[in-house]
DNA sequence: ACACTGACCATAA
DNA sequence: ATTATGGCCAGTG
């Protein structure tokens, strides 16, 4: 993994959409792949914040969820309980690893943003 | 260059 | 309900 801070293409663009996520909102990593016109490519996403620890630490992570408000990520912060903290912090509710009422707290990224 | 992996997702059986 | 499969594409060995 690269550990440097010369993100490009594609991590640039993850990363330029998640820390638009507004506080008390989250997003998917299909959503975001959507968004930046690669559908399929949800998997990367989840792999770029993973590089983003070691990049842009500020950069709010634990706002990303699979598609179910499933809190898929969760092993990569460290501690098993992190992720939930920071969002019941924000105001969330999470039982089971599952954000209650997740579509309500959805927020889709802007498609037409050029990034 | 090739094979495999991965914080995923949609579809099919 | 659950499992299997293909796609997506950057990074790593």
């Amino acid at each position: 993994m690269s550990h440097k801070t010369d993100n490009t293409g594609f991590f640039r663009k993850v990363y330029r959409i998640v820390e638009q996520i507004p506080y008390g909102k989250v997003t998917t990593y299909g959503a975001i792949a959507e968004a930046l016109g690669s559908k399929g490519a949800a998997r990367m996403v989840g792999w770029a914040l993973n590089s983003s620890k070691y990049n842009l630490k500020n950069l709010p992570a634990h706002r990303v969820v699979n598609r179910n408000g499933l809190l898929t990520g969760k092993r990569h912060f460290g501690g098993s309980e992190v992720m939930k903290t920071l969002l019941e912090n924000e105001g969330l509710q999470i039982e089971d690893d599952r954000i209650i009422n997740f579509r309500e707290h959805f927020w889709k990224p802007l498609a037409g943003d050029k990034l």
